[in-house]
RNA sequence: GCCGCCUUAGCUCAUCCGGUAGAGCAACGCACUUGUAAUGCGUAGGUGGUCGGUUCGAGUCCGACAGGCGGCUCCA
């Protein structure tokens, strides 16, 4: 999950002269130099980010770049990560410095040191911080040749790796350095520059750090930070290197900025799945069946039931038919299908059985290998298989609620967003080569559809493709897989939907289009997929009969609408912070008698309701009314209806809605009727007195 | 899988330095019968995640395992 924050764009354009620094020409300009709009760095003519110290050696015209931008962002956060670097190498000498990036929201800086930092450590570490900030040290940038780097950094060995990697020295492995998140080196092939902290009266050299840069003039134009947690990390990102200590910190151009980040990570924990879950009664993790396998209790059962049944009806009027496979099958069938080298590790180990031994122990019959589902389409080919198919069939489309199960590594499995069992709405589009681009416009229309129904209605395309520098790893020829991508891409590309390249990103046997849709608070999450598959029909040798009577090989296309319906379920509850739209609302409407007299009254209206399908609950409890109100707001029911004296006279209820609005004195059966049309309507939005329309018979 | 942290009542948490556990909410009971976010009183509830070790004595210290949290790597 990922985090965007709008940023205002300050496209504001300066003219530096010949030897004199961008800094006085911004001064002369007469712009920001404090403040959340203060210019921080300039971009050249060439689109480069440089430091305000900067000077040209021509007359040039720059970009002013403000801190409250995305770029400006990004320096002060960079900033920041040289600041908690010096902090560290201050409390602990031993510290070898790895990287210190900015990213989204933050930045980070990873360090060699003899144990993990505490808790403990980051108050010290921000307490000195503040000190740096404080004393105003300038940013000074310097060039150097790579041999004095090496000399000058002999005592940080990761910083000599990456002046190794970034002169092409001594590079046995062929893995790339991710360029864009390592600052110490310029990938564009510039010169190796390190930035010393200067001190702010004597100009004393008090630390420093190889980095490309740029930086804020001065530690004293850092506004606002915050170090947010510890954790370890991979040198250079790769399980065979050694693990760092890696500190995440985030840095913004005001503290109300900062407050306002801080905000959002507030209510995105309020709005966590897995603490809805527990506090909504919607699911839990018995710790006795397993890591990442989930209960749904009755509410969420009834949710996942909704979202189901209407998923099934749409797909079903979308031309698909139902199927069923079960949820184990031989090994054979996953080696047909090529998945079982690549996957075998991220499937549950196999279960032999069969196996029978005579009574000295001697093998009597060999038995086999069984595994766990992993992946639906192996036996949806195997339907495909089982009789003769007429070019007339097609496109054949094959659907279910698949449940599969893969052995995610310990460490992944989180909430209902990364399980080991999950259920898969899962599709396979049988269709000729030259119907592939039509089934995938046809899929992909019809993916995006769902997500609006479900008011997810916000989201951009990644087109996965295969890796190039390590094709081995995908199965197929060039052109299959360049024939392919095209008809992805070109499929995407006619949404007119922003789309972003995923290279390598694509499983084995082909590439994908995945959807990812962005919720409430601005977080994306992968949803769909559709991947256009033209090796398991090979595998598994299907075949249809052309017009000419000639046997021709489908491709087939592979489609999940959410991905799983778990993690699905996940980011709705996160979605709607748990206040469900009433058409999946597990309690639609619940009955609050004022006084227990009154209940019977409410027992006939909810029989009603019931009557029309409305799930409604009358609060018999003995709290009293006012708790049960608080009661059933925490619990985001929908519709709060209440009876008392008055009500009963007139034939009558009056609604509560979770925003605490009231319609009061409804006449009973225009209650009933505009309650079932709401629900029927399936719209997203919380009913209010506003939006409610009803005849109020009293008012 | 790797690193760090965490695990005490159904839930959220407390228990100073090792001397056999306490609160709020929830549950249950009784009283109250109330017009839009918590009525009052009472009762019950824990072999302190599991197993092992150190100790006269372990919720507390050590180890293993399980589960969780935050990252890394991974994610068909």
């Amino acid at each position: 999950m990922s985090v965007s924050a709008a940023s205002p764009t300050h496209a504001v354009r300066v003219r530096v002269p010949a030897g004199t620094s961008a800094s006085v020409a911004i001064g002369e300009a007469g712009l920001p130099r404090t403040g959340p709009d203060a210019v921080v760095v300039i971009r050249d003519a060439d689109g480069r980010l440089r430091d305000l110290a900067w000077t040209p050696d021509a007359d040039t015209e720059v970009e002013a770049v403000s801190a409250d931008s995305d770029d400006g962002r990004a320096v002060i956060r960079h900033s920041t990560a040289h600041v908690l670097a010096q902090a560290v190498q201050e409390a602990f000498p031993e510290a070898k410095l790895g990287i210190g990036p900015p990213i989204r929201d933050g930045f980070y800086y990873d360090f060699d040191v003899r144990r993990p930092f505490t808790p403990d450590d980051l108050v010290e570490l921000e307490r000195r911080m503040k000190k740096i900030i404080k004393s105003g040290q300038r940013f000074a940038r310097r060039v150097v040749i790579p041999d004095d780097a090496r000399h000058e950094l002999a005592s940080e060995p990761y910083k000599l790796e990456l002046i190794g990697l970034k002169s092409g020295v001594a590079q046995e492995d062929s893995e790339a350095v991710d360029t864009a998140e390592v600052m110490e080196v310029d990938p564009a092939g510039g010169e190796l520059t390190i930035y010393d902290n200067l001190h702010a009266h004597t100009g004393e050299r008090v630390w420093g750090d190889l980095c490309r840069g740029p930086h804020l003039p001065t530690t004293k134009h850092i506004p606002a930070f915050k170090l947010m947690r510890t954790a370890a990390a991979y040198w250079r990102g790769s399980e065979k290197n050694p693990q760092l200590q890696r500190i995440y910190g985030t840095a913004w151009e005001s503290d109300e900025a900062l407050a306002a980040h801080l905000d959002m990570l507030a209510e995105a924990e309020r709005r966590d799945h897995r603490r809805l879950g527990a506090e909504l009664d919607l699911f839990s993790f018995p710790d006795e069946i397993g890591s990442g396998l989930v209960v749904f209790h009755p509410k969420g059962g009834v949710i996942k039931r909704e979202m189901e049944d209407y998923v099934r009806r749409r797909h079903i009027e979308e031309g698909f038919d139902y199927v069923g496979t079960p949820h184990i099958t031989k090994q054979h069938l996953f080696e047909l299908s090529g998945h079982l080298p690549y996957y075998a590790d991220t499937m549950f180990p196999p279960m032999h059985v069969d196996e029978e031994r005579d009574s000295d122990g001697t093998l009597r019959r060999a038995g086999q290998a069984y595994y766990l589902k992993a992946m639906n389409c192996p036996m949806h080919n195997l339907i495909y298989r089982s009789r003769q198919r007429s070019y007339r069939d097609l496109p054949i489309r094959y659907f279910e609620f698949g449940s599969v199960y893969r052995y995610e590594k310990s460490g992944v499995v989180h909430g209902l967003t990364r399980v080991r069992g999950l259920t898969q709405d899962d599709s396979h589009s049988y269709v000729t080569r030259e119907g592939a681009a039509d089934e995938v416009k046809h899929l992909l229309k019809f993916v995006l559809s769902l997500l609006d129904d479900f008011g997810l209605t916000d989201y951009y395309l990644e087109l996965s493709t295969r890796d190039e520098k390590n094709v081995a790893k995908f199965k197929g020829s060039e052109e299959q897989w360049a024939a392919a991508t095209a008809v992805l891409e070109e499929v995407a590309k006619s949404t007119g939907l922003k789309l972003v390249a995923d290279p390598g990103g694509a499983a084995f046997y082909g590439p994908k289009i995945s959807v990812q849709a962005r919720d409430a608070i601005g977080r994306t999450w992968q949803m769909s997929t559709i991947q256009y598959d033209f090796n398991q029909p090979e595998g598994f040798e299907l075949e249809y009969v052309a017009a000419d009577g000639s046997r021709q090989r489908p491709v087939m296309i592979h489609s999940a609408k959410f991905g799983s319906i778990e993690r699905f379920f996940g980011v709705l509850t996160e979605h709607y912070a748990g206040a469900f739209p009433v058409w999946l609302a597990p309690v639609q409407v619940v009955g609050i008698p004022v006084a227990d007299a009154f209940a019977d009254h409410l027992d006939a209206v909810a029989a009603q309701l019931r009557f029309a399908g409305i799930r409604v609950e009358v609060d018999r409890s003995d709290d009293r009314m006012q708790k049960k109100i608080r009661t059933h707001t925490t619990q985001k029911v929908p519709f709060q209806l209440l009876a008392g004296a008055k009500d009963i006279e007139a034939g009558a209820v009056s609604f509560r809605f979770r925003d605490g609005s009231q319609i009061n004195g409804v006449g009973v059966a225009a209650a009933v009727a505009a309650i079932t049309e709401w629900a029927a309507s399936r719209r997203n939005d919380s009913p209010t007195a506003e939006s409610f329309r009803v005849r109020s018979e009293t008012a």
